[in-house]
DNA sequence: GAATCAATTCGACAGTTATCGAAATGTCGA
DNA sequence: TCGACATTTCGATAACTGTCGAATTGATTC
């Protein structure tokens, strides 16, 4: 037991670790929702933390809504929140989605093998 | 010549198609459901086309809930149901989940890579 | 045709969730 | 302390979904 091998935490972010199911649960979860998936776009595409006022403004909801959607996010592990004083900002977290995409692409049977 | 793309159509599961926002909700939906993932990966790892039955032995729900399940993944586009005769059979749809597992991947930032 | 088995559809129920407005909490500046 | 602003929490509601048993459809065999 003690199957310790995660010390490995040198430089960040090209280790897709492996991600029990009812983490997966949990993500797959969060990213179904449409606009919760637009809002992780945004997230994404902004390169720097994303203000809620500018995600606000960026989807058509509320500001109740929008914080229900962020702590599913944020839940699920799949961003981080950095509060700072007044204002809260929004970051992907490195590696998450790769582990996810490792995990569903290893699915498929290598795919060009013949049959 | 300028659309070789279309011409590598031969050996067909090695380019991750674009998926338009409303399939990929529909399939982040389907592999939401932890039964339903379940279910995928027993027909991923079957190798030959699983049958209907088996996966009702394998999975602990009723019949109705197993057509429902697969239905949804049948509906994203997840698998593929051949029916012959009394018997349905359940196989992957080669590139789906790579296409999604591309499209997931592409939204990180690529991390510690010079690009 | 009748019986049988595989799979689907139907109808219902319980649990979940996305959504909002209103109220509360927290932060900052005057 | 007060007021303005950002965000969260609360309460409620409508819609969706997973689940099942029962009834149905469809194919095979007697």
């Amino acid at each position: 037991m003690a199957n310790s091998r995660k010390a490995a935490r040198a430089t960040e972010a090209a280790k897709p670790a492996r991600m029990n199911r009812m983490q997966r649960a949990l993500i797959l979860k969060a990213l179904a929702d449409p606009r919760r998936f637009e809002l992780l776009q945004h997230i994404a595409k902004a390169g720097c933390p994303l203000g809620c006022s500018q995600a606000l403004t960026a989807l058509p909801i509320s500001a109740a809504t929008l914080s229900h959607h962020i702590k599913e996010l944020e839940t699920a592990g799949l961003i981080a929140v950095r509060r700072e004083g007044k204002f809260h900002y929004l970051s992907l977290r490195a590696g998450v989605l790769a582990s996810l995409a490792a995990g569903l692409a290893a699915l498929e049977p290598a795919a060009s093998n013949g049959r």
